[in-house]
RNA sequence: GCGGACGUGGCGGAAUGGUAGACGCAGGGGACUUAAAAUCCCUUGAGCUUGCUCGUGCGGGUUCGAGUCCCGCCGUCCGUACCA
């Protein structure tokens, strides 16, 4: 005799520690089974698990379930992305330490994901803040500065000039620091560099291989890397050797050149500005805001006129001034350009500004006037115009000519150039991995001798004052250089944080003590089979953990070029918001889903039974308040009805909006199933031939559901086994179908199938197989054809599967509902797909 | 600014170029009950003349046939190199 109702409260837990006492999901290295690495993206440890998170881990969770029924070792790992800005923050607001708060919260999180029932092996659970895992990315970072992929070099980061401090992008709010207020500045320091820039080629066309990446996540890094062939030429002053090297891509516009600018940090502004002040002020001016890319493009185009001209190189005496510019990158290319406005949005914008000439050299259609009226620059295709001997080129040719030309006459040569900059790494903070260098003022820079790794952080600083503790530790800094012994400094700058996240996959799959993996082992576990984690991923995290890997293979670390052989990215968890508006201040303020009642159509606050806006559905934060804790849904509705519910209804790479009718519906759904599960019935007989069909087609589907990752497709599967078992009678095909259902919903609800299945008498549902199919079972013997008049649906007919097309165009023209929607007209075509359709034309 | 995606009933969504709206939620009606909860059954895109018309953000196009392919718009979201 069953219970009447399945209770999470007791049952989730007795599974979980059942699970955990007979290592259910520990990955053996040993196994000789085909392996499994199933990886979700490891959480930053913010305090308390958010439901993106549930989200995200119920997905893997329930492949990694799913793996382990077909028969494979899966590894299943779960660790804390630990180091980063919030534990600081929380110092400086909490008074707390990093260390402390970060550990705290792991802790917390760690009991949170073990209450959802998730099959990890915590036996490899790992923390990015631990020297334990620092320490041999510290080991990694010489060997790759030995192999002259790390240098140093200067670069511009976001200057606070009242707290003296560095800002990340995420702390400049309009321009101004979040806490001083004041307006941000660039400043240049010297900073550490990896050369990702030397694996550009293998990087972009290493996408190729990977093609169960989502392609919009291939096409995003394509375009970050950004390929371009172009010319480099030489622009020289007039009447002088020396010149200006630009870059571009469009060398078949060269005739439509009207200036030429150079960033604000080129060498050439620089050593003008020596001898002219207003440059100097106008260098000083451009070295105002920020440093993002939305900052610079979006910022109002200024220029400086230096007085000087260069030639034009296809026309000497053309002279073009020399203008320094706010939108020209130093990073990019030369940092140089030569101006085309009448095809280049920025170029335009900036003629129109300062009245330079706007010379069409490209026709938009019939129009081939030099003259170029309007603010909107031509990108697209058409013939080159007004060029001389260019004039009638495609884009194409032109640009080949003119490259043919600088290379023949020797003012320029054919070069490739890519978007994607090399990754600057330092960071002016306290916690992160501690940069593993000493700066000697006899030796220079000097790598800390590996067996002195790991350089550890001290425990004991302060964040009283603003800028990196690290700097004022009264002893930590000071050293002995490794080389010559007389006294030297740390290198007090540490990593970001996303080299903590470029290998811990690795060290996932391998974690000895002595050094950061064992390649034999990685050569075991690697590629991860299946990546899951958040779009906004799609470019930085996988570029970086993409070219470590690469990074890591080309020393001859490991035999691995990619890390994830299949990715996905799934959507947010987003909810709608409720909120008022402050009569004074007329700024709204929000109220959380608990203080609100939520009716049909409106909504009201408990408190005070008087109605609350009801806003848009967005992303959960904390600032709208629109956050739903996974804890309290666990204890109110269990495990498996939020781990249902993270399945259900939306496809898994979009926005999933949270609602209080669909959780409580999925746990109801849960009890559907318990009392289905309550029926079966062992000794059951008799046969019920349909319900075997949809029994092992649903089998069928709901794998390859699981496998292409479309959980909610399965999930809808799963409802309509549900239903036709519960409407059938008693026989023992019923039986095997609750017993298959049971297995289906195992990897996504695991507590309840196996309080069910302990019921069965056949052991752990977590240890079971997947049900197998009679693959003759998967086709049916009969199929529906929809009869169309002119593409319009007419009628259907019932028919043998396979039946020829001629049979079906006669069954077709026979139909009533056909031959009056004919009307008797003459029958002009008729098309038919067999098993599908009969389209009449008439 | 640049790069990428998305847009289908009241809501989330389904649909190898071939019957638009599977499945779920919400709503309406009913059964059971002293009552409620739970459960079960029926019903639900819109319009009208009850067997037809219109319907997949907007405007065009290709096709026997378009939610799906192409071109141009509009709107929303994500990333933009120091948030993770």
């Amino acid at each position: 005799m069953t219970a009447e109702r399945f209770d999470p409260a007791t049952a989730d837990s007795r599974w979980q520690r059942i699970w955990d006492e007979r290592q259910c999901f520990r990955a053996d290295d040993a196994s000789t089974k085909p392996r499994s690495f199933v990886l979700e993206m490891f959480p930053y440890p913010s305090g308390r698990i958010h439901i993106g998170h549930v989200r995200n881990y119920t997905m893997g969770d329930v492949l990694a379930r799913y793996k382990r029924m077909r028969g494979y070792e899966v590894l299943h790992p779960m660790g804390w992305d630990a180091f980063g800005m919030p534990a600081e923050n929380a110092a400086m607001e909490k008074g707390v330490h990093p260390g402390g708060w970060t550990r705290d919260n792991i802790a917390n999180m760690k009991a949170q994901l073990k209450r959802l029932g998730f099959a990890l092996d915590w036996s490899r659970e790992l923390a990015t803040c631990e020297p334990e895992y620092y320490g041999h990315e510290q080991s990694l970072f010489l060997d790759l500065y030995a192999a002259g992929l790390v240098y140093r070099k200067e670069s511009a980061v976001n200057w606070d000039p009242v707290d003296m401090t560095v800002l990340a992008n995420e702390q400049v709010i309009d321009g101004r620091g979040w806490r001083s207020g004041a307006l941000v500045e660039k400043r240049k320091l010297s900073q550490w560099f990896l050369r990702i820039t030397d694996f550009a080629d293998e990087l972009l066309e290493g996408l190729s291989s990977l093609d169960t990446w989502p392609e919009k996540v291939r096409l995003m890094q394509e375009n970050w890397i950004g390929k371009s062939q172009g010319l480099r030429a030489k622009f020289h002053f007039v009447d002088s050797e020396d010149g200006i090297e630009v870059f571009t891509t469009r060398p078949d516009t060269l005739f439509g050149a009207s200036f030429v600018a150079i960033a604000a940090d080129h060498p050439f502004a620089q050593g003008m500005a020596a001898n002219l002040p207003e440059l100097a002020a106008f260098i000083a001016e451009c070295k105002r805001g920020g440093t993002t890319a939305a900052e610079l493009e979006t910022a109002d185009k200024l220029g400086f006129n230096t007085g000087y001209t260069v030639e034009h190189p296809l026309k000497k005496s053309r002279h073009l001034p020399v203008y320094v510019a706010n939108f020209v990158l130093m990073d990019y290319g030369t940092g140089a350009v030569f101006g085309c406005p009448a095809h280049d949005q920025r170029d335009l914008d900036f003629a129109r500004k300062y009245d330079l000439p706007v010379t069409r050299v490209v026709a938009e259609g019939d129009d081939t006037a030099s003259r170029f009226d309007g603010d909107e620059a031509y990108s697209g295709p058409g013939r080159i115009v007004n060029s001389e001997w260019l004039d009638g080129m495609t884009i194409a040719e032109a640009k080949a000519a003119v490259i043919a030309r600088a290379q023949h006459d020797g003012w320029g040569t054919a070069e490739t150039q890519y978007r994607l900059r090399d990754w600057g790494v330092s960071r002016q903070r306290y916690w992160g991995t501690p940069i593993p260098f000493i700066h000697c003022e006899i030796c220079g820079i000097v790598p800390v001798p590996k067996k002195q790794l790991p350089v550890v952080l001290p425990e004991d600083v302060s964040f009283d004052v603003p800028g990196n503790p690290l700097l004022r530790h009264p002893t930590w800094k000071h050293v002995d250089c490794p080389q010559c012994g007389k006294p030297a400094t740390r290198e007090t700058d540490t990593l970001d944080t996303f080299v903590d996240s470029s290998w811990y996959f690795l060290r996932f799959a391998s974690q000895p003590a002595d050094r950061p993996f064992d390649p034999e082992e990685i050569k075991r576990w690697l590629p991860v089979e299946q990546y899951i984690g958040g779009i906004e991923h799609a470019i930085l995290h996988l570029l970086y953990a993409r070219f470590w890997t690469r990074a890591l293979a080309r020393i001859g670390k490991i035999d691995v070029k990619e890390p994830f052989a299949s990715l996905f990215t799934q959507g947010m968890v987003t909810h709608e918001t409720y909120s008022r508006i402050d009569s004074a201040n007329g700024q709204p303020v929000f109220f959380s889903p608990q203080e609100v009642e939520r009716g049909g159509e409106a909504a009201t606050l408990k408190v005070d039974g008087a109605p609350v806006e009801i806003g848009r559905v967005i992303k959960m934060s904390k600032s709208k308040k629109n956050v739903v804790d996974p804890d309290e849904i666990v204890a109110t509705y269990g495990a498996d009805a939020i781990r249902w519910f993270m399945l259900s209804d939306s496809p898994p790479e979009r926005d999933l909006p949270w609602s209080e009718a669909g959780i409580e519906g999925c746990a109801r759904f849960v009890q559907r199933q318990w009392r289905l599960f309550g029926q079966y019935d062992a000794h059951a007989s008799g046969e019920d031939k349909a319900l075997d069909r949809k029994r092992d087609q649903t089998v069928h589907a709901v794998a390859q559901d699981i496998e292409s990752l479309g959980f909610n497709k399965a999930v809808a599967r799963i409802y309509e086994l549900t239903s036709a078992t519960e409407k059938a009678a008693p026989s023992a095909s019923r039986s095997a179908a609750i017993k298959a259902l049971l297995l289906l919903v195992a990897p996504m609800m695991p507590h309840l199938a196996e309080e069910a299945f302990a019921r069965f008498g056949e052991g752990l549902a977590a240890e079971a197989l997947w049900p197998a199919v009679d693959p003759a079972l998967l086709v049916d013997d009969e199929v529906t054809v929809a009869v169309q008049v002119k593409g319009k649906l007419r009628d259907t007919l019932t028919v043998a599967k396979g039946m020829p097309k001629d049979e079906l165009e006669k069954l077709a023209l026979a139909s009533d509902k056909v031959q009056r929607a004919i009307d008797g007209a003459e029958v002009k075509k008729v098309i038919v797909v067999p098993d599908r359709l009969v389209n009449i034309v008439a």
